[in-house]
DNA sequence: CTGAAAGCGCTTACAG
DNA sequence: CTGAAAGCGCTTACAG
């Protein structure tokens, strides 16, 4: 590899002004210019990351940790990350935290390691962890880690949109199957479609559980083997995963969706439009989520970022019907 | 953020002995040692990597580029090789193609620019590029990029046993549904599907498609509409995205799987053992994939890596039965 | 066994 | 506008 004194060499200048040809916006007559130009192409010059950062203190990788990148949440707010950051001309680290608090900490740490630009981190559910560093920058992503400012779908909104639509089709007898309730996201989604049902002065069945299929599936059937007369005709759960779950226990309990029960999922992973009937749900807004932490975790200057709070989609599929 | 330097006058020794303490194994009195380590801890001194990097030309980063990190298989990878990595005292830089030659060119030059220990590429479909630097090893996973060694399932082997699994149910009229033929894993799978059935002495039916889900719905459609007597009992297929696809449409045809048709998978994806009927398939051994990518890349020495090409297993669920 | 010193490749005040 | 020089934090022959 050859370095700034090839180029210099080859150009006949010092290696001060090819540095600031090459990284500086410092004036450079433009005959010089375009030699140093000229010698960093023909030599084929690529900075050294590793000197530049060492001198700068600055260096354009970004970390970013997830709880289980094959959650297809996570997986599309990664790839939405690595191309905003790209865009800004940074690169991605990424490192699962398993979802389990130590893990989380070693990973940070080792990402920290690389003195990162900064830290994008949606943070394990039982997260404990804080930073040992000031001079790194740290964004939440989804779930709050420890005290840095949050970027996260505005979820009970979000699980109102569900609520307000599924009475305005004319569902009277509702539940609700909530997720693991020590969690933010858990408690802010039940919490805004209670706040919703309880607008429109109707009771609400309440469930808790996991957020995946088999809890989903579970408490459906739990829901669902009442007589038809006392049986919800809509069942809202806390992730697409849990809403499928209820799916498959409709269709196992011979119970027509829509006709008979109206679905509703939140999240609107890839398989949410590929489920039959094709499931009705809030989107969350990886896109915009992922430019936002981005944008933050690169913000400069000592204003700490604010949180930012988005909204989520009601995306309407096949799963739910007027009464 | 504390340096060598502060760790030598805390322990009162020279920063070369810091130095040898924290990263070298030449012997150090203990005495000295222990005030070193002391003085280390009291500082919370972490090594600046940028500068170890620089002065030994080593960095503990590896690149991993993958098509899509939104595609199950690759999350998977990906979740494989991080963890891998991190046993080893890596990070894992995460890039992804779009599966577009231009976006890979410019993904692995971001990532040369950090002078990462080492390159994983799972090579896009049209992937043309070459490297332009010896220094840094390559590995190709699952799909080969340029001519660096590959890791890859045994496509041909694992179609094969799919095949075998069909033929000893006593199916006789077999249909495959192939990916893209103008990619290396579509050949694969196709040969060793073929190869087998032709062995048995069997007529196939072969549509092509793409791998997703669409493809495999529409060239299902297709293949089961005919009399029945005529129609295929089983049908195989490239991914385990297209058998799904084949899943619905035989649903929508209202074709009982497995009591009517067989249907078999490739890949393993989660959703493969959460639809119904579950899928029988070939899984990928992620796991082995990824341990023997990071192996290789890893390796120090001349001696260029060897493709290693690793057996995918048949996993028997409810979408196959005797005739 | 320990320390002094050079140097990795870059950037950036500072002179001229 | 351009160059010479210092220095970022580390490692590593080389002396002693």
């Amino acid at each position: 590899m050859s370095t700034v004194k090839d180029v210099a060499r080859e150009a006949g200048v010092s290696v001060g002004t090819v540095s600031k040809v090459l990284s500086n916006n410092t004036t450079v007559k433009t005959a010089l210019r375009d030699r140093v130009l000229k010698a960093a192409s023909d030599l084929n010059y690529r900075p050294n990351m590793a000197a530049r950062a060492l001198r700068t203190n600055k260096i354009n990788i970004l970390g970013l940790v997830v709880p289980d990148i094959t959650n297809p949440f996570f997986a599309q707010l990664a790839l939405r990350i690595e191309t905003e950051a790209a865009d800004r001309g940074h690169t991605v680290m990424l490192t699962n935290s398993h979802d389990d608090a130590a893990t989380e900490e070693r990973q940070i740490a080792a990402l920290l390691e690389q003195s990162p630009r900064g830290l994008i981190i949606a943070a394990s559910n039982d997260s404990s962890a804080r930073l040992h560093r000031s001079d790194i920058r740290v964004v939440s992503l989804d779930r709050r880690f420890h005290s840095s400012p949050l970027v996260s779908t505005d979820h009970a909104k979000g699980s109102e949109r569900g609520a307000a639509h599924l009475i305005g089709l004319g569902h009277r007898r509702l539940a609700y199957l909530a997720g693991p309730q020590n969690t933010e996201v858990g408690r802010q989604r039940r919490l805004g479609f209670e706040r919703c049902v309880a607008r429109a002065g109707l009771s609400l069945e309440v469930r808790e559980g996991l957020f995946d299929y088999e809890s989903g599936e579970q408490m459906a059937r739990a829901l669902l083997s009442g007589p038809a007369p006392q049986r919800p005709t809509a069942i809202a759960a806390a992730s697409d995963q849990m809403a499928i779950g209820v799916l498959r226990a409709a269709r196992d309990m011979e119970i027509p969706v829509p006709e008979a029960l109206s679905v509703v999922g939140f999240d609107d992973i890839t398989l949410a439009a590929l489920v039959v009937p094709r499931l009705t749900t809030i989107a969350q807004p990886t896109e915009r989520l992922a430019k936002e932490a981005v944008r933050r975790v690169l913000m400069d200057g000592e204003a700490p970022a604010q949180d930012a709070l988005i909204q989520g989609e009601l995306v309407i599929r096949g799963s739910t019907a007027a009464l």
